[in-house]
DNA sequence: CCTTAGCACTCTCATCTTGAGAGTGCTAAT
DNA sequence: ATTAGCACTCTCAAGATGAGAGTGCTAAGG
């Protein structure tokens, strides 16, 4: 799919004014708006094979032309170039995140909020959790009653919490034995090292066993940890989405862990960490994205904690700076997950 | 504001009608379809009567009446009368929180999509927090180097983590005697009585403090915790935000975390647990809200933890069940809080 | 052979007109 | 007090119309 350089320009030249206007433009308004130096009829020619190659259309016979989804990709492919962040943008990200402290919620917060503000889109990130789980420190603490509340910390610093219904009420002094028992045969152990461990051991220790078990193998599901939000709002301000109907099924694939489970799963694996994905109008795949781009990134330490972020806005976003924040935000948090585990 | 029985009926005709059509009717209509044995003149004259108390209103000379806020708060307060959910229903809800295990964050996530799903709006649902918090459990956990990782638990069963920067690296060991010494002297201690501890402590245990008070204060706020959402798409169902702008002014609202600490600060004071409040039309104070009604809960057990829950949808929501809704998933709430508590 | 001026043609979109339908308020009769 | 009857008002959907934008084609020029 080789095409001419005048028409790479020319492609190049409709992609950036679609971005701006969200309106189709015609031959003529071309050449006005960026003073080129050929004439309409031309332009009309290239245009012509750039809709014969299956990089522009027409909505109607007597429209200007705009880019089809093909179009795009060719664009973010081929024509756009690496961009990078503004000095001064990238100062201010930064010094946001050097004022969160260390709170990982925090951070994920923070994250998705510059990635929504920045792209002018919804924004999503998922916690860091471990590829593969191993066990780190795990802390027994008694509530009034036969209930106790189970910490468990993992290595990539996600902690998981969850409580424990036991058959008769225990102290805190045997919780604390029992616990520091199992810091010790357990110390960087993987979930299936631990379920080797079963059967000889007391019915408290057992019982505290599976639970962690349960809750290791819950950690490495792509999606078992909180789904952090933001700008849901922005996209409903893009004329594209003027059409509640077209707005709310974009907004209701982000809203569902199913979904969302399904999209990560299928890119992330082929994504690497400090990579960013692009996908354009659904990929054919996903119906409900048809009017809809994501920029999808890895963020952590492979081996150790990885998170996703991303960002969806309308097909016409702006590829150079939303990827560029992408890579920058994901880059950052690489940098926390590096902290968190080796200060 | 005194108004007829015959009013009353028409009014509630009214209300019930534009609930479920989304459109403003006439005398005759709703004579014919309710079957009323009074003519449509007198409905006219009731009418009049009631577009003059406030109640009703004319989107334009003619066109049918449609209820004013006014009109919905009589509603809700004087006609509407105590509704519950069906027996089924409810088994239908105990049985997914029954399913759920005992995991806070995934009590949370339940009850908002179960709130979502519903009343077909959007639901809001706060962790759990104390009004009071009070010191209950702290456990300090090396990571590699010099960065520790604080997990502190409080009554009421909340848990708050932050990560600590020391000067230098410290061992396990010095870390788990400085927890336990500090577990002993806090036990049972609020914010402001462990501030008045320090100064009698050596370096490390002062940093700990410091950021234990930190955190404690944090949980106080209002809106310190996670808040959880869902059926923000559902919203957008609805034909009065067929005008995105409005919708994307509600959702905004709904999103950013300014707004929705304004709005639970100002009603939650005046609304006990188990009590639940309805704000129609934004009550004067909202103007993004002009075009919602909210239903807020409160749930938990007063003085020891206590979260708030809520749904968001068009004024025009069926306001019986989402009340019955959000005081149900709000009892189960509470018995959670309590089962967490007392086991 | 590539480029471009000129032109006839097409299609959309905003604006206007028009008539049916729904609803109202008023008056007079029951 | 209620209601039938009626003249009147206003919206909304359905055509009608014309300006504007854009296209493709042809033929002339470098």
């Amino acid at each position: 799919m080789d095409i001419g350089e005048r028409q790479k320009l020319i492609l190049a030249l409709v992609i950036r004014d679609y971005i701006e206007n969200a309106q189709p433009i015609g031959s003529k308004t071309l050449v006005d708006r960026y003073g080129l130096t050929i004439s309409s009829a031309t332009v009309r020619n290239e245009m012509a094979a750039l809709t014969e190659a299956g990089f522009l259309r027409q909505p109607h016979t007597s429209a200007g032309r705009e880019p089809t989804e093909e179009g795009y990709r060719y664009f973010v492919r081929q024509l756009m170039g690496q961009t990078d962040l503004a000095p001064q943008t990238k100062r201010m990200i930064t010094h946001q995140f050097y004022q969160a402290g260390h709170d990982v919620e925090h951070w994920m917060r923070l994250a998705a909020s510059i990635l929504a503000h920045q792209s002018q889109g919804a924004s999503l990130v998922t916690a860091p959790h471990p590829e593969e789980a191993r066990f780190k420190h795990i802390e027994l603490i008694s509530t009034l009653g036969r209930q106790v509340l189970m910490v468990l910390v993992l290595t990539g610093g996600e902690i998981r919490q969850q409580m424990l219904a036991l058959a008769e009420p225990v102290s805190q002094e045997v919780l604390s034995t029992t616990a520091a028992r199992l810091n010790q045969t357990c110390q960087g152990l993987s979930a299936a090292a631990i379920v080797s461990l079963a059967g000889q051991m007391e019915a408290l220790e057992q019982d505290v066993l599976n639970l962690i078990v349960e809750e290791m193998e819950l950690s490495v599901a792509v999606l078992g940890g909180e789904v952090y939000r933001d700008g849901l709002s922005n996209v409903l301000a893009e004329p594209e989405f003027a059409e509640v109907e077209l707005a709310r099924r974009a907004l209701k694939v982000f809203e569902e862990r199913t979904f969302l489970q399904d999209l990560l799963t299928r890119t992330i694996l082929t994504t690497n960490v400090g990579g960013v994905q692009v996908l354009i109008g659904g990929e054919g795949t996903w119906e409900e994205l048809r009017e809809c781009s994501i920029v999808l990134g890895r963020y952590g330490v492979p081996g150790l904690a990885t998170g996703t972020l991303g960002v969806l806005g309308p097909i016409r976003m702006s590829y150079g700076h939303t990827i560029s924040t992408v890579r920058f935000v994901a880059d950052l948090l690489s940098d926390l997950v590096v902290d968190i585990n080796l200060g």
